[in-house]
DNA sequence: GCATAATCTTGACAGTGTCAAGATTTTATC
DNA sequence: GATAAAATCTTGACACTGTCAAGATTATGC
């Protein structure tokens, strides 16, 4: 993997941030060293300290990458299903789940904490502010369908995004009684769970898994 | 802090859990080390060893512990709210909040996922079964007194739970806009979003701050 | 073209989790 | 009650970590 030639790398941040990721998706979020990362994009192991402060930093631009993907996902699900507002939350709430399950690591450095104070990276709250704009337009949307309770959009959207993100996190940290899902799927568990903010009932029946994703 | 007197110390183990909790709210989850857990209870630093396999098995009874702490906290909102299944869920809920604002980091390693595989350690898995098990009765008595959906009542646990996990999540992880955080208390918009789960309209006036807590 | 900045390396340091070997104390067995 | 075994604790070592200092190399601006 390391292929060295010059001196300089020439974009040694990006291959960084990447080499950052393929560790992270292999040995986890307690596997990811500044030392690792740097032996793998082939520079010494202070070279990092050249384009990122601390490890706090790169580990910012790894979760903001992180938050970029999980906005693709969203965006793809959103854009997926057009005009078809209830679709877009469970489809959306879907795609979170499934980013969280395959991408753990890399879900869990960007929304479990792993940056002590993301605030004061610029890049990562951006993206941080886009992945909620678009679930407040997704809410706006199930609100004008009446699949959702009126109210202050943006503080509906926090209400929303809590539940999924609770139930997402809660499986990831296997917290979830296996009484319970041994007896239902994710997905239905998933549906079973939106259905208690939601005005109309929705049923696993009404959204078969299209297995594109 | 240390007073070592005997080659043996007695109770070591135990004095490793709570000067494990010491450090966990003086220094935070990542100043938690093995060796100053050592120091702190006045021993070497392989002590320890004597007592857990690794630091995983002291992180996860310390975690455990935290547990443990947050049942207390519970079960005594559900104590005190006796005959008020509304008002059971809503102090419920803050009580859960409360313990992760003022317990950071003690609630972080405890339902963070900072234990890897908690399923390893029994007396984890008690406590949280424990928990679930009173969180379950709550939700029981809400779809008795109609306040929350029908349904099987763990399966709807499951849902409250996620609910109000994911929001104290958000919270700790600093997620949620300050735009909506500048508009409304924290006790504000707990109760409008645990309104998204109810049959019948809460409304902070319903539920003055009783201040105990 | 040359000074200056950016980039990268080498070397060091304190702190970490964990293992091995041995010292000390308690417990169990006869 | 002596003694073997087990539990407990210490000392010392190892590899790995993040970070700093000093210097080497390359790119950039005037």
């Amino acid at each position: 993997m390391p292929k060295k030639k010059t001196y300089h790398h020439g974009d040694l941040k990006n291959a960084l941030i990447e080499a950052g990721v393929d560790i992270l998706s292999q040995d986890g979020v307690s596997g990811l060293s500044l030392r690792k990362v740097a032996l793998k994009a082939g520079v010494s192991h202070t070279a990092p300290y050249a384009h990122f402060v601390d490890k706090q930093a790169l580990i910012a631009a790894i979760s903001t990458e992180g938050y970029r993907r999980l906005y693709e996902a969203l965006a793809a699900a959103v854009q997926r299903y057009e005009n078809d507002p209830a679709r877009q939350l469970v489809e959306g709430a879907w795609a979170y789940l499934q980013f969280a399950l395959h991408d753990t690591d890399h879900f869990k450095i960007a929304l479990s904490g792993a940056v002590e104070k993301e605030k004061d990276y610029p890049a990562f709250v951006e993206m941080a502010r886009q992945n909620f704009a678009l679930l407040v337009k997704i809410v706006e949307t199930c609100q004008a369908a009446k699949i959702l309770k009126r109210g202050p959009a943006d503080l509906t959207a926090v209400s929303v995004w809590s539940l999924i993100h609770g139930f997402v996190s809660l499986i990831l940290e296997d917290q979830i009684s296996h009484t319970v899902l041994d007896r239902v799927s994710l997905r239905q568990m998933l549906i079973f769970t939106l259905n208690q903010i939601t005005r109309i009932e929705l049923t696993p029946e009404m959204f078969p898994e299209s297995g594109w994703a």
